[in-house]
DNA sequence: CGCGACGTTGATTTGCCTCAACGATTGTGG
DNA sequence: CCACAATCGTTGAGGCAAATCAACGTCGCG
């Protein structure tokens, strides 16, 4: 028993690798190896893991808890980019990739508890394991598509179908997360969604 | 000189190899084995190479022309997901994957050359030439950060300074398309996209 | 020629935003 | 422990960007 409400190292390696075994399949030395180059972290509520101008130097896998990524536009309004829940990864590709000032911000909205992995490792990691290629390829594959259906879904439908949808696709997702920030995500205004709301769920 | 005004299997070869080569290094070897598994093919105006309920069963990449996809909603709108030109891939990953019925249409808005690689040869690709799998998960990487981009784009940006973007970002290609297919595309009705053009381009 | 595809323009409507004010809750420092 | 601020959600009045509906001109093409 851990002493706090926590998962502990031990299971989140065990979940790590379950998760990366729904897709590919590894041998015990290459899992030991992929493990042994992750970082394991506990985040605070509100704590960045990303702040804009910083160069993003992680990719980010979330054990326990809840983050968004957002940005701030030229009127100072945030936009939700992302949520990511247990068993997501979350980062800023752009910067990542290219080893750039990150535009984005990431911060925690839950205590959290993560594992990181670093762009020298993981590069190390595609050159010895080159299953990894094809675990993430296939993983930005399904993020590709998912953010597709997003912007079709935000010019097929309503705000309030966007909702319906949101909370079908996030199932559960909108108690643990301020609600101005399900807007945002959305891309409408609190007050709008406040009042999307009490016809939606009046039904 | 080929009689008519097309590329030629040739050229096409070159074309692509050349595209690959910028993400990833390739053996003779597996540079013709690669080349062996695409199918060259001409496409006529208006043909379609995908339609909505079969199964997506081509990753294309388009040498010369222009495509589409597109979906229809239940109102029977159109909305284009995408356009696709020259060195771009384009498809349905989704039906392509799962081997799912596909919800989108993919035809060509003009004559187009293309190469097309079917799931078997892919994924025998994968397996003889690893690098592809990088390959592609620097496309879908890049294509999922783009479609991000998008999303934000909407939310921040009037139906003016979207259509602004649209042409810095694909420059040229409103020459090439007709005007209500970029409307749908930036999600306004062609009617408005007009309105906007002559208040935008008068400056 | 006549028809369909395409773009334009104008009148009206609507989905969502802005601005503003107000409770409820949470947190925090004195 | 209370006072006060900050955060969060709600509600209402008014405004604007973009949709809808409708009509019309222009091509290219069978």
């Amino acid at each position: 028993m851990s002493k706090e409400n926590t998962i502990g190292k031990e299971a989140a390696n065990d979940a790590i690798v379950a998760h990366i075994k729904e897709v590919i399949n590894i041998e015990p030395a290459e899992q030991s190896y992929f493990l042994s180059l992750l970082k394991y972290k506990k985040v605070r509520r509100r704590q960045y893991i990303l702040q804009a101008d910083d160069v993003c130097r992680h990719e980010t896998y979330i054990i326990k808890g809840c983050m968004r990524s957002y940005f701030i536009d030229e009127n100072g309004i945030e936009h939700v980019i992302m949520f990511a829940i247990e068993n997501c990864w979350i980062g800023d590709g752009l910067s990542f990739s290219n080893s750039t000032p990150s535009a984005v911000n990431i911060d925690a909205l839950d205590a959290c508890e993560i594992f990181q992995i670093d762009k020298p490792s993981l590069e190390a990691l595609y050159e010895k394991v080159p299953a990894f290629e094809r675990f993430f390829r296939i993983k930005f594959q399904t993020a590709f598509i998912a953010e597709q259906q997003r912007v079709i879904c935000n010019f097929t439908k309503s705000a309030q179908d966007r909702y319906l949808t949101f909370l079908e696709r996030f199932p559960g997702l909108e108690q643990r997360i301020p609600q101005h920030q399900i807007a945002s995500f959305l891309g409408i205004t609190p007050q709008f969604l406040s009042q999307v709301r009490t016809i939606a769920l009046k039904k």
